[in-house]
RNA sequence: GGGCCUGUGGGUUAGUCUGGUCUAUGCUUGUUCGUUUGGGACGAACAGACUCUGGUUCAAAUCCAGGCAGGCCCA
């Protein structure tokens, strides 16, 4: 019946709750309503990495992901390279002397925030001895200890900002835009979860110098875009926040944040991008001779994002049976299932065949030719979340056509006639329909605050916060209204969100009318 | 930073309270053989574990202390 049918492909995908029945993957997956069990539980499932390395926090990446994680990388890599970066590579070990810098930058800026801003705008924090607490050290050369000890970059700005001030000595010499993707550390004392939170980060990192401030901003403005195009690849909705003071990378003028909401409501903080100004070049020594003969300061970004890419992909397009991977990152895309080859021995070399063609027009692909049951080759390749599952057997062979199964949901039959365009639509398919998915998801998650109010007693909740929710809100209060909203709720300040409200609305604690929305999340 | 809980084959689990029955249970996975094969087949055989270091005891998977690892809660 379903041989006779043929058409449109959206006439396909009506077929798809018809053709769709088939049990739930087996081997105790949790179910991703409990997502704090699912998302532990299917990174190692689905053959992402291996958690029992004995240190916490390091993972044993396994080829299926360090494989997806590449293909993560490579999307950043062509950015990169179409935005004139170019990538180096830096020591791991940075001498503590050099750090004495970046602390001496850190604690200037401190007195200098102290000093001229209200000290109602300005928040208590405890970050003073910037990174020296988070590192992990390096004391002794064999038995010998070091004069100088070393420590495991935590990120680059030292090392690296220490190497541009010998690069850069003229303006013909800028801007210069650098990236890495390396490892770095950082001692995390906290629970450490898979891409999440991890002490060994496989860390994307971009960091520009320019003339002044404006060609600064416009490497922002760029990592914007760049943000945005690798968000579009990877079918994952974002925010797009300007940090509070108080959440800004130290050293930094502003900073920018993309966070992506998990099922459980929680944000994910997936990439930053930060504007220097001119802070760090003054700390560096960073300078160069403008056309006039003068001495300028240099003016610097950084821009940088990690695994955490990988946690969100898992977490937003998984579901009760998988991972579900983005074509753009899945390492397979499609994979070729011979099915009863031993009835027709024309089965496997015709699915070479295909292979064959379908690697020519440019997809990965991987045949299937396990001597298993092809129950078990599909629950294999559902676990780990290969968009397209293709099967021929000599059924399909006598009819020039084979079936599709689609991890977004539905079991298809199409012709093999310009099998790599027929693929190549699903799987466009298959990303629109992720997101969407993620789209409604977060639509639920993201939910319109309910307002608070202030009583003799202090402030009230007009009704109560529900856990698992991020609440969006017009505001435009200081410092202190903001620490009553995070005290009330127990939730954190997204800060500015880069899409504000199209009309004025009243801010949720002064009143005063802004058309600045913000979120209330709590973080990772 | 403070508190609580848990460590048994690759995974999961029984046994721990009340020490001796443990030569440690079931399921799963793995290996081999046979029958199978269009969404997780069946049978047989084999392989595989008490987190580590001390202590108490005639006797420790079991009780005690510490380490390491993991989980949870609160700041």
């Amino acid at each position: 019946m379903i041989d006779s049918i043929c058409g449109t492909f959206k006439h396909y995908l009506r077929l798809q709750a018809i053709m769709g029945k088939h049990g739930k993957a087996k081997r105790g997956i949790p179910p991703k309503s409990d997502f704090n069990a699912w998302y532990p539980a299917i990174v190692e499932i689905s053959d992402l990495v291996d958690k029992r390395y004995p240190i916490k926090g390091m993972d044993v990446w396994k080829p299926y992901g360090w494989s997806t994680m590449r293909l993560i990388d490579s999307l950043t890599r062509k950015e990169m390279e179409e935005s004139g970066h170019q990538e180096y590579n830096f020591p791991l070990l940075v001498p503590e002397d050099l750090l004495e810098k970046e602390n001496q930058l850190v604690s200037r800026l401190k007195a200098a925030r102290e000093l001229g801003v209200d000290p109602s705008e300005l928040r208590m924090d405890e970050e003073d001895s910037g990174f020296k607490k988070e590192v992990y050290w390096v004391t002794k050369g064999g038995e010998n200890e070091l004069d100088i000890p070393m420590f495991l970059r935590p990120t680059s700005e030292t090392p690296m900002y220490t190497m541009f001030s010998l690069w850069v000595r003229s303006h013909a010499d800028l801007p210069l835009k650098t990236f890495q993707i390396v490892n770095t550390f950082r001692y995390e004392t906290k629970q450490t979860r898979s891409f999440i939170r991890v002490r060994e980060i496989h860390f994307f990192e971009a960091h520009t110098v320019h003339k002044d401030e404006q060609g600064a901003t416009r490497q922002i403005e760029q990592d914007a875009e760049i943000v945005q195009r690798l968000m579009k690849s990877l079918c994952m909705p974002v925010i797009v926040s300007k940090r509070p003071v108080w959440d800004t990378f130290p050293g930094a003028w502003y900073t920018t944040a993309v966070d992506a909401v998990m099922p459980n409501g929680r944000t994910l903080q997936i990439a930053t991008y930060h504007h220097y100004r001119d802070q760090w070049a003054q700390a560096f020594d960073l300078n160069y001779e403008d056309a006039e003969g003068n001495t300028q300061n240099c003016h610097q970004t950084t821009f940088g994002m990690s695994e955490r890419l990988l946690g969100a992909v898992v977490g937003m397009h998984g579901d009760d049976s998988g991972l579900i991977l983005p074509p753009s990152v899945s390492p397979y895309q499609i994979i070729l299932m011979p099915v009863a080859a031993h009835v027709n021995e024309q089965v496997i070399p015709k699915i070479n065949d295909l292979a064959k063609e379908l690697r020519g027009s440019g997809f990965r692909v991987h045949v299937d030719d396990r001597d298993i049951r092809p129950g078990g080759k599909h629950y294999h390749w559902e676990i780990r979340g290969a968009p397209i599952r293709l099967e021929l057997g000599p059924r399909d062979l006598d009819a020039n056509k084979c079936v599709l199964s689609l991890r977004t949901g539905g079991k298809i039959e199409v012709s093999l006639e310009n099998l790599s365009q027929t693929i190549n639509q699903y799987l466009d398919d298959i990303s629109e329909t992720l997101l969407n998915r993620s789209l409604n998801n977060n639509s639920e998650l993201v939910q319109k605050f309910p307002g608070i109010s202030s009583k003799d007693s202090g402030w009230e909740l007009n009704s109560p916060i529900v856990d698992g929710i991020v609440y969006e809100l017009a505001f435009d209060g200081n410092d202190a209204d903001a620490e009553v909203l995070e005290k009330i709720t127990g939730l954190a300040l997204l800060g500015d969100c880069v899409e504000p409200y199209p009309e004025s609305i009243p801010c949720a604690i002064t009143g005063k009318l802004t058309t600045r929305k913000q979120h209330l999340a709590r973080m990772y």
